[in-house]
DNA sequence: CATGAATGAGGCTTCATTCAT
DNA sequence: TATGAATGAAGCCTCATTCAT
């Protein structure tokens, strides 16, 4: 009749696990909303439901919990990039997915976009201490890079390309238009934003990115 | 007797000129490393070499130097990008150069990347109230869209392309490379500010547009 | 079927004592190396290897294990004293061997001096509610006033002084090279917890002591 | 008609040394009643009448605002000692006068020993630091060697001691009995602050402190 | 034009303590 | 007997800003 991880009335939990996960997502969304000297730890607790003091008891402190929300956000990238199982497709679809995910991921991801941001102006020392990302991002290189030279061999790509090199590009291209949306929406007097402006450019990226493969150098 | 702008001494009012400049590239320091909520006035103050209460007398708050900071960055920006001249050249020379320029300038001018993604940050929040901006963008955008539009018709170019298309991921594909350095680096233990991984990259951002300008849709 | 002073495993009652014992201890070195308000109950907790929840079971707060922590030091005095057993010595070496007991019993138990200066910094209000300690001291005021008259009888002390009197003399100097050594020690620029400092001292106070009950007044 | 240093009203003086020494009365206060870590910056700054902030920008952090205390205590006992002009009284009224006002001292400044004691638990780490007081100490030790060789040469002094065991034998009788005044009472169930102990204790100090010296070894 | 003195609000963190199991 | 989860109060300190000169 009792169970400790069921929690039907959803209040004064006493589940560690679920008051962590509780505190992370508050958090997340406050660091991707304001940095890390921005957020307030205070906000976080009000909005994770729990008290302060919780956040010290699990995380330490503010820059650790911050570590935390960046290490849940790139493992949660990973993971996705993971489940493309893009080593079973023919190499040009394998690309153009990868793209296409890449894009979306942050269209439905925006704190993700926030975060990294916030950790450049940090010189990213938060994840610099982490050492299961470095791996994680090891077997996509793999990936990509078995596409590609599937892709040179069978003839639909023209270009010796290094895969990192071809990540970054895809990086890019989907990354800024997320990251500087204000910036250049205020600038261009136009809003980056709506749905139209998303559609058409993530065409643009995919066929930027695929014709530069296909063209000979 | 008096005159504010000329003086007996002649000292008065270059001082105040100078104290102004100082005080916006101290400014512009502590927030391109620190970002708006991360900066701290004092540290301004004293990089500058006045008393904090003159930063209030010139600039009225925090919050104002920073969008001061902001206009002076993009000001900088588009006069370097008019000083190209890029109308008397050939569309492909155009292109090329105005790419170059792009990444060139971020090498250049580190405080620029992260002083616009901090504005994201805030949603550009400050140069959305300057209307100076668009202005200064305008014309470049008329000059892309003429060298995009010169090298279609001379059939240097095959595709018809949005110039403000182009110009997102020229802009992307150059800022997002120094903006995330820091965070790419860690992930691929891989130093991507030597120079030789910068002036690889350049050679690739450039081969990618003109790549795609140059490929049949 | 179920025993508190006994049972089958015969852990269960050792445990509860020993926990207690283990706390009491590690309350006396946090207590004695940060006083009252600088220790901490965690600190405490980690040291005695017990959960926080223990310290608050079996002593009720902090301000109660501090006084229990001070009772059960007074008391370890008084029985080491007791177990001297001057009565049956000689007044002159009745007194010279308190004298010297009294400084070595602070060079061996430097956590006295702590815990005593820092109970008097509040003004011993834990103490002053033991009803015990003024009982254990009499029996002492009775032996050393023995002691003196005893001398003062058999003409080996020329005066006559009050027990408590010379027991606080004795106390002033063998506390304060202890309790003060730290600052003397830097003022005088000399280290003053050395062992021939030491041994000087012990000297020094038997000499002063011995030398003023031998003189005439 | 206006003057920045007199204060008539009293209120927000703007009187950087005013506010400064009316932060150093107040830390005394409470440094000496509660201790270091037992101390509240809030009370500091309510008792002296000003903002909390106050004080860190005169003094850094309350733990160097603390040092300041000690610092200045200090130089107050040795102005004093040297206000006494011992070099020019016969030897044993200048000792005799000496030990009269270390006890006094402390009467009067009960301050003093509570600061000493809490300086003694921190291992005397602040005190440490002053360049300054053990060259204050230097001159006393001086004085207090040249009464002692005076009075032995001239035969009122039977014995030859090292004037800095005989300062320490002194301070010991003398801060002792201030210090330890409340376990002292509570234990001898007698009150060792009324006025009577007090003369009492007084005079007994001198008299063993002058018997020792007088007594031939 | 320039400065040192002063402030109020709020930030991060720590602490002793209690709850629920 | 013993524990991990949770809390409220309060502590130290920092910050942007203003006052008075």
């Amino acid at each position: 009749m009792k169970s400790t991880t069921s929690n039907p009335a959803g209040k004064a939990t006493r589940d560690a696990k679920r008051t962590r996960s509780k505190i992370l997502a508050a958090a997340r969304e406050e660091f991707s909303r304001h940095g890390l000297s921005g957020a307030r730890v205070g906000a976080i607790a009000k909005n994770a439901g729990v008290n302060k003091q919780l956040l010290y008891y699990y995380f330490g402190d503010k820059e650790k919990l911050y570590a935390s929300v960046l290490e849940q956000a790139y493992e949660e990238l990973r993971a996705a990039e993971q489940a493309l199982n893009l080593d079973n497709l023919p190499p040009k679809k394998a690309i153009e997915k990868f793209i296409k995910f890449s894009f979306d991921f942050l269209v439905e991801h925006k704190y993700f976009v926030a975060l990294l941001n916030d950790e450049n102006l940090h010189e990213a020392r938060h994840i610099k201490k982490s050492t299961r990302l470095p791996l994680l991002h090891d077997r996509l290189r793999t990936t990509i890079g078995g596409a590609l030279e599937r892709g040179l061999t069978s003839g639909v790509f023209k270009r010796s390309v290094d895969p990192a090199d071809l990540y970054i590009s895809i990086a890019s291209l989907c990354f800024f238009y997320h990251s500087n949306a204000h910036t250049m929406s205020a600038i261009f007097q136009r809003d980056l934003a709506s749905d139209a402006e998303i559609s058409k450019r993530r065409t643009h990226i995919v066929d930027m990115v695929m014709g530069f493969l296909a063209l000979e150098s």
